[in-house]
DNA sequence: CGGATCTTTGCAAGCGCTTGCAAGAAGTCG
DNA sequence: CGACTTCTTGCAAGCGCTTGCAAAGATCCG
């Protein structure tokens, strides 16, 4: 158990050098020895020490996931599909949650993954160039999800597209007034995982496609629960005209839409139309039409790109572009219902 | 950035070992030396080499987290409760998904862990005697979280008496044709995620308190989503003499439920009343009347005694009592509520 | 068959920190 | 003021592995 590579040397009948190499198969040692010495060490059950190899190599073989809050469905996938890339590729993943301003700031205060991971998969949050630098500075690798910096490998979404899309298919159906909950953070927030506002430019932009002169009084920016979308969607019902159809930020908002609508006795889609965004685990169960934006797949690709650097690759950028996904949510309104058989 | 002990020493004018004693806090050093340490590492940017500690201490000062699959709600949740206390008692959190039962014997076949932590937080698997047994072997503390074994700690919850109080509460309604919605692992799976069925008891311990004849036609096994929760219930909607309401063994079953009730045209809680198991973060929003067992606590709890047994305490049990959360998914049967305006 | 060329192995010097032990400095007390 | 504590500090031996370099053996070829 707590043998050393001294007793399989000494069992095995050669040097610690030779162990070494020949349990990491480094070339140079006969095929015969490394048997001899491979038996040795599992008679003796022998497990290298970890800290001595990180100690003696400098490398940890692991790497840190930073993320802004682990709860949110978004980020327990994103971490889930990068973390089957990285210990499939033999990383261990160190996990860092950055719930809070102050969390967050003491994080890049000091040198907290110095010595503890090779690279940083940061998530979401918008570094600042000096938190950046601050991790590069610890001999972190960094890869980005959600945001893009210099000298980082990235993996985004082309979210400006994606509200276009989302915007651009109610328009289809035909609707005209189209309200957009988007998500703001707090104002006292300084947690900055927000991605800039990419989604409600999206949107702004299809309205203009289409001709529609935008009405500032159907944009809604609030936090990203469904509580907060459920208040947003009953303030727009009540505007002088209300909208026949919202989109949604993000999955949550619309959750939280459509429970407003249930409640107002409006039907989805009959009477309203809603769009989300994410393609959210519960979002198929509850046919909710959305974007889809590879969330799994933003993981995977981040963690291969980060893996890719940490063994000499430059760094890279890679864009994912947003898929509609039309589900039972979304419908012609019924102005043209009627109209239309 | 990468100063050894040695820089400081020299700039600081003492020798290493008074250096690494100044830094740590250790006791014998007098305060003025200490201050001086700390000034000549602080201009130095020195950062103690981690792995050279671990290497010195055999102390890694890290926790495994062992959870079956990371993208379910519940684990997130715990994992950031249990995040939370462990990196603010100064330990690194290494996380580990053992999403198949192929990862899930690779893990315990080899020792994973060793070296690598101090300690292990495995959620919700119901490990085997050998499994524990290979953890201890590697040397580390176990504690778990929704199971209980000899000499680790744990923290579970009286799930029997959670199933019986939603129950009852639905009986005290008025309720009599209650149906249950049971999670069951894939006859295939050997991942053993799944506590045993104390829910499910408690609900025959509800009807049987209560006098009602358990129909086995209303209990149902599924796999633990949306969809599969969606499909039970729509089987039981097509009993001989269906029934009125339903016990959930998961939020995700109820909000499964839910979609099909509502889809079968069924008003909740006019026409069918639904409660579910978990207080999962969006049964608020939906107004699903749950047995809250306290997720982000029994987290935190397993951490505190994880840290508490590393730090030399004896292994703890604790045993969390759920609580139902009424909310405005159930409401007296039909029948009854004609009766009595 | 002898020297040149590979291959295979061992030596020893790290990697950077911790800690038991002992020595020197300082303080205490009768 | 000297013997005895009590504080502080330094020495040096690890912790267990990696790796550049050189030596020893094996192989090859004219």
């Amino acid at each position: 158990m707590s043998s050393s590579v001294q007793s399989v040397a000494e069992r095995a009948g050669v040097s610690v050098s030779t162990v070494s190499r020949a349990l990491r198969g480094v070339p140079g040692i006969a095929e015969s020895t490394r048997k001899r010495v491979q038996k040795a060490a599992e008679e003796l059950g022998y497990v290298a020490s970890l800290s001595a190899s990180r100690l003696a190599t400098g490398r940890t073989r692991t790497v840190a996931v930073v993320v802004p809050l682990l709860s949110k469905w978004f980020f327990a996938e994103v971490i889930a599909a990068a973390g089957r890339v990285l210990s499939r590729a033999g990383y261990d993943v160190l996990l860092t949650e950055l719930s809070t301003p102050e969390l967050r700031s003491a994080f890049f205060a000091a040198p907290r993954l110095q010595g503890r991971s090779d690279g940083a998969l940061v998530l979401a949050l918008q570094l600042t160039p000096e938190e950046l630098a601050a991790l590069e500075a610890q001999g972190q690798v960094v890869a980005l999800v959600g945001s893009e910096r210099a000298g980082a490998s990235s993996v985004c979404v082309e979210d400006r597209n994606g509200g276009r899309a989302a915007t651009r298919h109610l328009i289809n159906l035909g609707h005209e007034r189209i309200a957009f909950l988007g998500i703001q953070e707090a104002p006292g927030s300084t947690l900055g995982g927000v991605p800039p506002a990419e989604r409600l430019l999206g949107y702004r932009d299809a309205l203009a496609d289409a001709g529609i002169t935008p009405d500032p009084g159907l944009e809604f920016g609030v936090g990203n629960t469904v509580d907060a979308g459920a208040a947003a969607m009953a303030k727009a019902l009540t505007a002088a005209e209300p909208p026949t159809a919202v989109v949604a930020a993000s999955d949550e908002l619309a959750f939280g839409a459509l429970a407003t609508l249930r409640k107002a006795g409006l039907q989805v889609p009959g009477d309203f139309s809603v769009v989300g965004y994410d393609n959210h685990e519960l979002a198929g169960s509850i046919g909710l039409t959305t974007m889809d934006h590879g969330v799994a797949e933003q993981g995977r690709l981040a963690a291969e790109a980060l893996i890719a650097t940490l063994e000499g690759a430059p760094a890279a950028v890679e864009r994912l572009e947003p898929n509609l996904i039309v589900r039972g949510s979304t419908a012609p309104p019924r102005r043209l219902r009627t109209a239309v058989p």
